[in-house]
DNA sequence: TTAATACGTCAGTGTTGTTGACATTCCAAG
DNA sequence: CTTGGAATGTCAACAACACTGACGTATTAA
């Protein structure tokens, strides 16, 4: 905090909030997000990836065995678009397509080894900062972040983002 | 918030931090950006502009007046991706592109009242979301957000980001 | 049997970013 | 006054990543 925002008043209720603080708020999440994906993306740059292919590897980290119409509806691209990635991803060795049992229509994706290693890599990168970020902001703040950035998500796109947190998928 | 995001706790000075933690933090940034972006986007795509165009827009209405080059810097991109963008905004009369009087190699740039027009559109688009996320979330979690926004700028980044608020640009 | 679903792929297009090379204009230092 | 360098603009080529539309192929479900 070398200027910082002021902090918006509360009167009778509801929030007051000038445009000057809005256009601030605005302006930090551009920043922001530029630091957000530099690390990774340096990373990514060495291997000849892209930031699509390291949102791919998080999520199927993250829900191993998910399907391609979970992983699309997670990221909301078009399939030509994820296709594209995942193609790549799986004749590198980094992602495991196996087809489905229940279903044999489905493709679960898995991380190889190979794969566990670079999404490791590339999320460790990114907490570092994030975790470097939450230490100088403090526990209340980082409180405050999250439910910020939760309330901006769109009603949608939330419920992929709490379903995470849920642990499901099949 | 309907799960919500565990308060870390603060033990013996040093900020607790659980993987999951800071793994829900880096999620909540992805889901959010996509929100943050989403009401502009729609905006920009029936007049067949992209998001550059909305930044440079954006940075121009704040620094009136200012420099490609000083542009350059704050949007972290090449003279050749901004040039485009420029001039397709200069040829639609959205921006204003004036030679500078002490140093005629500089150009100067402004926004027409049309360009002013649809920054506003845009910005409005933003601000109604960001406003609605704020209130939502109260007064203290919007301080919380942007102090770690700020901390996770990179430092050459967060100097564009305060001297904006400052309002400098000669 | 038929319709719908899940997935993959081909082809084309658009935005936004990158390098590299080169010309012009202009300021400032020698 | 010449020259070096900074600021700007432009051309060409290319890559990443998104999109649409169309088509094919299993497979499941009605």
């Amino acid at each position: 905090m070398t200027q910082g925002q002021s902090r918006p008043e509360n009167t009778r209720g509801l929030l007051f909030l000038t445009d000057e603080q809005l256009r601030k708020g605005i302006e930090a999440m551009f920043f922001a997000y530029r630091g957000f994906t530099a690390d990774p993306d340096r990373i990514l740059a060495e291997k000849s990836y892209g930031r699509a292919h390291h949102r791919a590897l998080h999520f199927i980290h993250r829900s191993p065995g998910t399907t391609v119409n979970n992983l699309l509806a997670t990221l909301g691209v078009t399939k030509q678009s994820l296709n594209r990635v995942l193609r790549t991803l799986i004749e590198d060795g980094l992602v495991l397509n196996e087809v489905g049992i229940r279903d044999k229509r489905q493709r679960h994706l898995t991380l190889t080894d190979a794969g566990a290693d670079l999404e490791s890599a590339l999320s460790n990168a990114q907490s570092d900062r994030m975790r470097s970020a939450y230490r100088q902001a403090g526990a209340d703040a980082v409180y405050g972040f999250c439910t910020v950035l939760e309330a901006m998500m769109d009603p949608e796109l939330k419920e992929h983002y709490e379903h995470l947190t849920g642990g499901e998928q099949q």
